[in-house]
DNA sequence: GAGGAATTTTTCCGATACGAAAATTAATTG
DNA sequence: CAATTAATTTTCGTATCGGAAAAATTCCTC
């Protein structure tokens, strides 16, 4: 029996990573024939094989990153451009208003969330209000991570915030914070009411 | 080690995509030092080996995508993230608090406005806070208007939204709004005291 | 400075990407 | 429709990637 990896073996094998890759194939495909090019003048330009073009195309492979920068390099985009988003549109002059305290509740381990304006789709930003009790109870196991950034700001009480590689800092009513949601972070109120706070965040998170 | 200078007339492909990924590299190194990782706890996240990372954060190698999305993955960060110019980019890992009340006051016409964080450049999201005189004269000449979307949350008093196309909206203290920035609009307060406004937009854009 | 633990780098071999050419499919022409 | 060409896909051998473990380096603690 191969020694595979103990049970940790948390992050997907390959599963998710197929579909992505075709999405990636996807991508390429459509630059390409927007220039109305041939796998072999992409070849051509690129520098690499049209059969490696192909696989790629179709995710029946995973291209390297020396691969991937020649074939930007030959398509004449940068390498972000493979990855940025493209669908998904705000819908324009979109104008909605929420009322004080008519939110959608939505609760994870350790807040008690209520998103925004969830009727619009596609936001670029997406405020959310949240409480955290008093002397809540904290499971540590992990801090929360995502790709974004973040605003925080105190509306009541007092909130104390732990950031990975940061000293826990104490935000006090009208304290406000800005970071990098990459960053692991987590909320805790520091009083001894519940705490009010609004988080703005960048990408919807529903993404995933 | 001796130079390999050779005095070739064609781009050399390996050694371009030599020092592209060596700054790939600096950049996963980057990621994964600001968040005070060892390889061993990023490559628990990501689900590959050490050694696999070892060797991509020197250039060593030159990463598959399917390992690149699990190192996105186990970072938190969009793929893109990898590739976004260094230059004029949000600086990863950026954490900033501020304190109530420490902000810089821009003035403009209608409103006076303090601007949150202005140390931080290029943030995907511009926090405001803004103060509406109670019965402010307002200049009525034209809507303002800018690209990107905007967020408004009333922390005091009572504020009428002026909307192109809309209706004249009244939020009271708690209520919220969200909105094409595009979309012509003017703030003003609606009570007999002084108003406190949460705005936040998106496109960090000069002027006002 | 000598252990000793933690972290990074190197080694080695199995797994996979990659390219040249063959095979297949699609498009074009007579 | 057959023949020819263009375009894409498949095959297969080689180069490189990628992971487990060993070796080396750095970081502590005494």
């Amino acid at each position: 029996m191969p020694p595979r990896n103990r049970a940790l073996a948390r992050p997907d094998p390959t599963e998710m990573a197929d579909s992505q890759r075709a999405e990636f194939g996807s991508r390429l495909k459509e630059l390409r024939l927007a220039r109305g090019w041939t796998l072999a003048q992409l070849a051509e330009r690129s520098g690499l094989a049209v059969s490696t073009i192909s696989k790629a195309e179709r995710g029946l492979m995973s291209l390297t990153y020396d691969r991937m920068l020649s074939l930007a390099r030959g398509i004449g985009v940068d390498m972000a451009e493979f990855f940025t988003a493209e669908g998904a549109v705000f819908a324009p002059g979109s104008f909605a208003v929420a009322p004080k305290g008519v939110f959608q509740k939505q609760e994870t381990r350790n807040y008690v969330y209520e998103m925004l304006f969830p009727e619009i789709r596609n936001k670029a930003m997406v405020p959310m209000m949240g409480t955290l009790k008093a002397h809540d109870l904290m499971d540590f196991d992990d801090f929360v991570r995502h790709p974004g950034q973040e605003f925080l700001l105190v509306l009541e009480g007092a909130v104390t915030v732990f950031a990975e590689g940061k000293a826990p800092v104490l935000l006090r009513q009208g304290d406000s914070l800005y970071f990098d949601s990459s960053r692991g972070h987590l909320y805790a109120s520091a009083g001894a009411v519940d705490a009010r706070i609004l988080v703005v965040c960048t990408e919807a998170e529903g993404g995933a």
